[in-house]
DNA sequence: AGAGTCTTCCAAAGCGCTTTGGCTTTTCCG
DNA sequence: CGGAAAAGCCAAAGCGCTTTGGAAGACTCT
């Protein structure tokens, strides 16, 4: 069935089914009326690939997804995309997944919004003055970036939590616990998020006067092997923290698994805190030591990306709104005192 | 830069130029390789939603994400789609994601065949006589499952792993080590990896006259927590199991802190294999005890799925061809001969 | 009543590609 | 050398929708 048709049997234009249905004011309410009931009895559907020819609007929105051999995709984008699903579904938003060699995305771009494929597109990940931020920009699609970048002489419109606000707010909580050794095994450090909070863990230490030492910060792909890694590094050395902030619960399995390797315990040899994205699969409740954490819902947060993307592609949100969320700072079992 | 400008500047007519780029034979390979030459040069990319519209082929492929409140996207999802992304960006495949209400996914089904949105879809998480199956089967879109369904009267294409097998060698093995008690904690029994599953131990057990008990196989949603409940269920209750078969990596980090919790130790008191889909960030060789495993990389099924799914597009393949992975039974420190 | 203004609808022109059917040229072969 | 077959190319008709530019009729206003 297809809008000829359906104008056929209506004996009206298919100018005027068009504009019924799309909602045009120059058309009769009675005659609205009578072309959406029609639709509907027989179950028309406009064609999107017709309609997107003429329109250009396809009605999805697009993500360039990084891939390669040695690249893996964070599992914590399953949960952003659970919010996003969660948004998306209820207003018949697709989402399509362009993969692309994580060296060079920008052909990616390019390509996606050269065919109008979609309609808008979401930034992850990004990292100070990144590249796609400004590629996005210049090439004039709406865009939303989830995280921030920095740098730039221009602004854009983004979704980011207050990751320094978190980690500034957990290492007071351990220098005010008495700590004077805090360790930070922070993720990528290309990254923003992990500048920032880094920027928080030192700026909570120099308010007391303290500071990050050289060795007690580290950046890692965050594995559980890596967390386990890093703290191993950290607590064999001397000048061992006595308190660590950790950028992700994967990688606190690992710190938990180290401490234990060596014969320590969380909380009275070493306090932990790490961020919470919050997994359905893994609570930092559940945690041998009760985990604290600064928790903010990734899933939540790809929600509101996707609802901000369908208002930014239909006009409503324009402009380079950013939005930073406050983050949870949850204290549970792991946390103590300074030992002596 | 359209078909239209294109040929004008080579004086040729759209047809012989659209045939001369698409391959067909009624060209002269003379001018065939100017009109390549040109449209390089000129980076000309035929209009997808033009090139859709005439020919209803979209060069993407779909996927129907079950998506809702209490709906939680598999984490193994991602690992799946790095592989996805392995072979589908070296072939300019892009995957759309349709999220869908997960009670009613015949909707959006109907919907993306309908509207040719997609050349072919996959199904994962296939249940026994999935609905799905047979829908998409009727809807005459070319399809793969990711997993396997059973009870139909007709064949499908699929590509599975031999769960059964995996499950059976891992009992097989315990049982070899003296273990009469073994108990399996499953993921969700109505998907067939899960029945499978149970039925390799079933079969394990019968083969020495044995049987899993009543109470000594559960079946959950695959999360830490969920891991470690039903370990404190198992082994707390009398005639306590002293062998594990796990489901799960994620599941098995619940067994581990379970039976610690219970001052138990592994493989002193309960031995432990679990099912590894190999994660970046979670290794069982780096388990507080290395756990041994059933082996099988997800993301190798995902790449040959879009590799497959690329032929049936194609036409390369045809009819309804089984694939069954054989999994690696991998040995580490969590087993060992069954207590005294 | 005539001019101007809405209101309501329509015919037709795209959007950019593929594909059908046909028209010239070449080539081949007896 | 003549006729058939093959090769090489083209014009034009879709694919199904949106949108431009009117047009006809109904209303309003002076």
């Amino acid at each position: 069935m297809n809008l000829k048709q359906l104008a056929h049997m209506l004996a009206l234009s298919q100018t005027t089914v068009s504009r019924a249905l799309n909602g045009y004011p120059e058309v009769n309410e009675e005659t609205r009326r009578r072309v959406m009931d029609a639709a509907k009895r027989h179950g028309y559907r406009p064609n999107p690939s017709a309609r997107r020819l003429a329109t250009g609007k396809s009605g999805m929105i697009g993500y360039v997804l990084p891939t390669g051999a040695a690249v893996d995709i964070d599992p914590h984008f399953v949960e952003f995309l659970s919010g996003l699903g969660d948004y998306a579904r209820s207003h018949e938003l697709d989402l399509v997944l362009s993969p692309a060699d994580a060296d060079d995305q920008e052909t990616t771009y390019r390509r996606i919004v050269a065919n109008r494929q979609v309609d808008a597109v979401y930034i992850s990940s990004p990292r100070p003055q990144d590249s796609r931020v400004a590629l996005v920009s210049t090439l004039g699609i709406p865009f939303l970036v989830h995280g921030r970048s920095e740098g730039f002489d221009f602004d854009y419109p983004y979704l980011d939590i207050d990751n320094e606000g978190a980690f500034h707010e957990a290492a007071r909580l351990l220098i005010q616990l008495g700590h004077r050794r805090l360790a930070l095994i922070n993720g990528d450090d290309r990254e923003t998020f992990a500048i920032h909070r880094e920027r928080g863990v030192r700026r909570a230490l120099a308010a007391s006067g303290l500071s990050l030492g050289e060795r007690h910060v580290c950046s890692v792909v965050m594995t559980e092997e890596n967390g386990y890694r890093a703290t191993r590094r950290l607590l064999e050395e001397g000048d061992a923290p006595t308190a660590i902030a950790c950028s992700s619960l994967i990688m606190a399995l690992g710190v938990v698994r180290a401490v234990r390797d060596l014969g320590l315990t969380i909380p009275g040899d070493v306090s932990l805190i790490a961020h919470d994205d919050v997994f359905p699969w893994l609570k930092p409740e559940n945690f041998s030591v009760p985990l604290s954490t600064t928790r903010s819902s990734i899933r939540l947060a790809g929600a509101r990306v996707a609802e901000r993307l369908a208002a930014r592609i239909s006009g409503l949100e324009e402009g380079a709104r950013g939005e930073v969320w406050p983050v949870d700072l949850v204290v549970r079992g792991s946390v103590a005192g300074a030992p002596a």
